[in-house]
DNA sequence: TGATTTGATTATTGATCAATCACTTTTAAT
DNA sequence: ATTAAAAGTGATTGATCAATAATCAAATCA
């Protein structure tokens, strides 16, 4: 079976990577679907033959930015020895926050959306991280880890500002 | 001299009121200035006679809003012990979520939006903040001021979005 | 070959919005 | 009372957008 260059998932996953650069470069109420399309090098009615809404991209592009975390995470609690863990994870989150801004930056986005759907999905990503660190800090022996995984959470909240307002300084200390 | 119950002051800051409570509730890009105006009970042209263009009044809304933040920890600051300060400082933050939720949702949506002049007010009020809390721990004796100032700040950014998106567990610890 | 599915586009629509213009009403000073 | 300034509104506009309808084109298969 040769495998084609153009397929329905291809598609799809083009759309969703279009997606996420053009609603966090503009913001995604401003952004419109005609300039997603135009960056997905398609027509803007066909975006709605993968995606029937506009909130169902949205959704869509949320899953890829919250599963690109997670998996990255899950892998380092995997391999990662206990004393190096909690230096390895945030180093991990500062590398997706230079590899992926524009994901981080929807996230922001989406935290400040007042629609049900949406803030599941964000509520959901966010329990999925904090679960996930605090049985590994736990595994890993730390003392009080319900309350470094919560300042864990909270520098990262803080570096997600400090990157999209360019304010570098804020992270001092 | 009779006070007149309505001066152009008091509209100015009617509109701004009601700019925040609508941004913040449907977003700015989303949000009409129709929409202002009818939560100002005033007609919509008029909203433009007093702030030429919408970012203006989103403009006019982010000082509002940091005012009321630099205000208040600038009292706490001249008045609290130096043993008791950063206590009343999370305690005064947490204070402002509660009754002033619609501005700290409008500053999350600023913190997104990709333009000179709105990053600008954003950076400004970090600045402000960050300065007048780092002087005050050292001037308190606090030892490690730069990180305790930088984990305040952290905490407040978790909070800010745990209030959000509703999901109060992200402070435990 | 002819038929069917899959991939894609053009054209359109009904709604919506920021901003402007042309007015009217109210207030207050002479 | 008169008038000028200040406060405020209705009507409109030009642009823009999400979503739909109607088709077309190219593979794939019988």
């Amino acid at each position: 079976m040769a495998k084609p260059e153009t397929t329905s998932v291809n598609r799809r996953s083009e759309i969703i990577s279009a997606a996420i650069e053009v609603f966090a470069e503009i913001g995604y109420y401003r952004a419109t679907t005609a300039q997603v399309a135009e960056r997905a090098k398609i027509s803007q009615p066909y975006v709605f033959r993968f995606f029937s809404t506009k909130e169902n991209l949205l959704l869509a592009a949320l899953e890829v930015s919250w599963s690109r975390v997670i998996e990255s995470f899950r892998k380092l609690v995997e391999t990662t020895s206990p004393e190096l863990l909690e230096a390895k994870l945030i180093q991990e989150y500062v590398n997706i926050q230079e590899m992926y801004q524009n994901e981080v930056l929807l996230q922001m986005q989406a935290q400040t959306i007042r629609e049900d759907a949406i803030q599941e999905t964000m509520r959901s990503g966010f329990k999925e991280v904090r679960d996930m660190v605090l049985a590994a800090f736990r595994e890993a022996g730390m003392d009080k880890p319900e309350e470094r995984t919560m300042l864990f959470l909270a520098r990262g909240m803080l570096c997600n500002v400090a990157v999209a307002i360019n304010l570098p300084e804020l992270m001092k200390g």
